[in-house]
DNA sequence: CAATGAACACTATGTTCATTC
DNA sequence: GAATGAACATAGTGTTCATTG
């Protein structure tokens, strides 16, 4: 049976969230990775973060666009902003009940083992 | 850089603390896994432990020694009890030092997530 | 079935390579 | 350096096989 969830799958949460609220980009979300788990000695590959963006396209729940990052006509620096299907919207909801009890059951195993060995 | 810690780790810490405590043998270490983390639905993989136990025989941290299980002369089958050595009782020492910091990071990570999700 | 261990296979993830602006 | 992506390598771990009482 399972130990701790899976990178993937604690980043894929915040990915389909992200792309909800149209937040960007591949390259923005590793950024707001970085800075938002700076504190926990945490970053996640760029790998990883393109393979979920991959995988969320081919199951339906995203849709990709090559856009221009700039309203400057002189950056041409492409960039493939993401929207939610409506499929990926229900998959969206579904998910975040799933991880409620995946992160609840993960914070409690940490947990446990901080009370057996240190309390 | 690292997500959460890697269950030999997480595993490693109760076992070296059952042994300082003279609990038991590998197979019963297993079982106590399964009684300890029922409730989280996390029974670790029997080779896990072995493997582990292997590993800290081979970094001298604990010693091996024969035995027969029971009191009970016909009873014949085989365990092997483990037992600290000096060295293995200072690498627990920093090993509890060093985990009580990654469990914590760890923790905070979920959390961290929960909050970011779910309030 | 209890107990131990090795061998093997898989898959999750990190590193490297490649390309464009 | 920003941005995307594929290809590759490896480590961590689970499954299976083997053996003994």
């Amino acid at each position: 049976m399972a130990f701790l969830l899976k990178q993937r799958a604690f980043l894929k949460l915040y990915v389909m969230e992200w792309i909800q609220k149209n937040k960007g980009y591949g390259y923005q979300m590793l950024e707001e990775f970085d800075e938002t788990f700076k504190p926990y000695g945490y970053s996640p590959a760029h790998s990883e973060i393109y393979t979920i963006l991959k995988e969320l396209w081919a199951d339906g729940y995203v849709t990709r666009d090559k856009k221009l990052r700039g309203s400057n006509p002189e950056d041409f620096q492409e960039i493939v902003l993401y929207r939610m299907t409506d499929k990926g919207k229900n998959e969206l909801e579904a998910y975040r009940k799933l991880m409620k009890v995946e992160l609840e059951r993960c914070e409690g195993l940490l947990r446990k083992a901080l009370k057996d060995h240190y309390s």
